[in-house]
DNA sequence: CAAAGGGTTATTCTGGTGCA
DNA sequence: TGCACCAGAATAACCCTTTG
């Protein structure tokens, strides 16, 4: 019971002459607000349902400035990780009546900082960036032009503006307690696998690493570091064959991601190497991957959903009106310990 | 009922120049 | 002098909804 008006989409205008009404009283029928009889409202509720009328979200945000649209920027939508936590925005942020638009802006701080400047242009309320590569001096200046006042938050980093927000996890003391479980376990000879060195979160967990071998180990026992693998399971294959060429006598191996420890479970497996028994595995994000590799894999918990819902109730309470002037949150990570240790 | 709300695009207005 | 033309500026129209 389809009927468009000459093909253009129905307003309150049309519906007010259907009715023999104004606009104005369709609005308030619309908006649920007070001021129109009864059975006047019955009369044009069903009038709507009728035409199939659809609010003018831009026409509405001419007068209300707001469009109750929540941007989201992420440097690369194949990243299941943080997919993870934008599926958990958007079931929040819908729940409350907004809508969000989601960004790809591809690896480069040019094309980020471009992002920003597409969501100004798109009109959004608040804009979230997920991930720790956004937190850069390019993104930071983008937002300082294009969106000095809005409402801005980040997943897993810090920018130093007064309308941004970050959420963060302590991933680098969490990496130094994976380290100290290793230690536990008895294992000597740890081994760190790590994607891309460029995002801060990266060399922030790498850092860890190293604490927690100096604090467990002391200064002298000796580590091996593989870094800027390609985030997959080939690259956590490939970077563990290697390790265990070049040192077989590794022990303990924490990767930065969960799927390249499923690709280093794979080498290990295929050295004819058994884990737990000779070799240790952690990996970090707590993912789907964790739990469905074979053994299970024991990771790191970023807490990347509990991330998210903080950032979705922060949007909601800054566009209702009670802004808060907490700058950084701090979320503690956890380690789920399953099969591999 | 009438005005406002913001930014873009379309239209009209203005003043000037060049040429027949 | 009369007219065409042009650029640039000013103004109007447009979109639809909310609100006093």
């Amino acid at each position: 019971m389809q009927k468009a008006m000459e093909g253009k989409p129905v307003t309150i205008y049309d519906i007010a002459k259907k009715a023999g009404v104004s606009a104005s009283s369709v609005s308030r029928v619309v908006n649920n607000k007070p001021g129109v009889n009864p059975e006047t409202r019955e009369k044009i509720k069903k009038l709507l349902k009728e035409y199939n009328y659809v609010a003018n979200e831009a026409a509405r945000g001419l007068v209300t400035k707001s469009n109750r649209m929540v941007g989201i920027l992420i440097s690369d939508i194949r990243s299941i990780h943080l997919t993870e936590g934008v599926w958990e925005i958007t079931r929040i942020l819908s729940s409350k009546g907004y809508c969000t638009l989601i960004l790809n802006t591809g690896n480069t701080d040019e094309g980020r900082a471009e992002g920003v400047r597409t969501m100004e242009e798109r009109s959004v309320d608040a804009l979230i960036l997920m991930g720790s590569m956004f937190e850069n001096p390019r993104v930071q200046e983008a937002i300082v032009q294009y969106m000095p006042g809005k409402p801005v938050f980040i997943m897993n980093g810090y920018l130093n503006l007064p309308n941004v927000q970050g959420v963060v996890s302590n991933e680098r003391s969490g990496i130094h307690s994976c380290v100290d479980l290793l230690a536990q376990k008895g294992r000597r000879r740890l081994c760190y696998i790590s994607d891309n060195m460029s995002r801060i979160s990266s060399r922030s967990k790498k850092l860890g690493f190293q604490e927690g071998i100096r604090a467990n180990y002391g200064e002298d026992i000796p580590y091996y570091i593989y870094e800027n693998v390609s985030a997959d399971m080939t690259g956590g294959f490939g970077a563990m064959m290697k390790a265990l060429h070049e040192h077989p006598d590794i022990d303990g191996v924490i990767c930065s991601m969960d799927i390249l420890a499923c690709g280093a479970l794979q080498a290990i497996r295929e050295a004819g190497r058994s884990v737990p028994r000779d070799i240790s595995v952690i990996g970090v994000d707590n993912s789907e991957f964790a739990e469905t590799c074979y053994p299970r894999l024991t990771s790191l918990d970023n807490m990347i959903i509990e991330s998210s819902v903080e950032i979705s109730t922060r949007v909601i309470s800054n566009l209702e009106g009670s802004p808060s002037s907490v700058r950084k949150i701090m979320l503690f990570t956890r380690i789920m310990e399953r099969d591999t240790t």
